[in-house]
DNA sequence: AAGTGGTCTAGACCACGTC
DNA sequence: ACGTGGTCTAGACCACTTT
């Protein structure tokens, strides 16, 4: 019996179980206990091993029931969303953007319902951003003035609204979506292609303890793609 | 001061620093045994709380040179791809699928360069998915018989080969993407709708070990979205 | 060489859910 | 009531990286 297991070794023993079919979709695995004794390490390594695979989906954990491979394993991606001026410049093309809006008014209902803020003023800002000087994304952004101290003041001719944001106002948690639709007039103008061609669209809400910061609009042209692993 | 402090508590009051904006971006923050003294917990449960927050980009950590918040955050999303049954049945719908293409034949090179299976005959499935009878999404996909044992006689009629694999055949890693794209006139007559309509696609590639076991390409009609949190 | 995070251990108590 | 996972502790040693 070996000493000193690394959770990751336990882990990996635990896996190669599971995918050689020895535990199936569905079935109860030992406890901690028996397990810990099995591996000769302490019952805090292997629960941490367990602990990490059901993070990942891989086994479900009840008190009391124990823990079983998941039966109908969810596949699962994690999307790293970075600030576009990075997203440009890692694949080599030189970035640039400018703002081609900004006002301040009450939001369209679509834009106040996500937000969750009714009848407030905020800051409406569309921004085009460019990958070598050929137009990339365009983003449509509204803003809580309130939440984000500053802004009035910021220099969105140096930095994007997207980076600005990022950097100076913190954010608990928000959601996002992605879906595909086709050009309008105006996107098309702007990003230079054909009305009714496809585009790619990320929406994203951000909130800071449930108050809505900002909530913005993507629209990606063809071309782009988002890639994970699983 | 307390004893008995969760990881969370300690999680908890790391992140309002950081919120609050006392620790900003890029800053260094006090080690681990000083934050155990101030917090008057163990060592353990400060490493666990500050652990988590570096799985979740929150801060990085480097041996010798500390802890520091994250200067440029990188927004996280966790996406979950459910089973298409799933996904169609949770939204309240009917499902069915129809398998309307079932060959085995060399991959054109888009396909074996994505798989890295050069001039092997491989399995093409081709599965209309609908969802109150109207079709929701397509799937073409291709894959390595050798690596799926019982595939030539699952009853493709009764489950789908999405589901049926997802259940057989485990999986140790893969690879996914989106993007957009617009109908050719073959996904335009499945799916029923016009030419040229924009689409959201999920290509993905699973593998046991390195080797491929299957890569399809799943064609959304407009209308649907991928939802997650931040 | 030294400081910081990374991990392991043995034992303990708690919380939840099933029986 | 009881069994299982969830967590905490104190101390120890290791590994990496910078000085």
């Amino acid at each position: 019996m070996r000493q000193t297991q690394s959770h990751q070794s336990v882990q990996a023993a635990l896996l190669k179980r599971i995918h050689s079919g020895e535990w199936s979709p569905g079935m109860f695995i030992p406890g901690e206990v028996e397990l810990a004794l099995e591996f000769g390490c302490s019952r805090t390594t292997v629960n941490r091993a367990l602990r990490q695979l059901a993070e990942n989906g891989i086994v479900e954990r009840k008190r009391k029931r124990g823990t079983r491979v998941t039966p109908m394993p969810v596949a699962r991606a994690t999307l790293e969303i970075p600030i576009i001026r990075k997203e440009v410049e890692d694949r080599g093309s030189e970035y640039r953007h400018s703002v081609v809006l900004k006002e301040i008014k009450k939001a369209p209902a679509s834009v106040t319902a996500r937000m969750q803020l009714k009848d407030k003023k905020l800051l409406h800002i569309q921004t085009l951003h460019l990958s070598d000087g050929a137009p990339y994304m365009f983003e449509d952004r509204w803003v809580n003035v309130e939440e984000t101290p500053g802004i009035e003041n910021a220099p969105f001719d140096e930095i994007s609204p997207n980076e600005w944001l990022v950097q100076e106002v913190p954010y608990s948690d928000g959601d996002i979506s992605f879906y595909a639709s086709s050009a309008n007039k105006e996107l098309a103008d702007f990003l230079e292609i054909k009305e009714g061609a496809p585009l790619f669209i990320i929406e994203r809400t951000t909130r800071m303890n449930d108050v809505a910061i900002t909530s913005l609009k993507m629209a990606y042209t063809e071309g782009f793609k988002m890639t994970s692993k699983l």
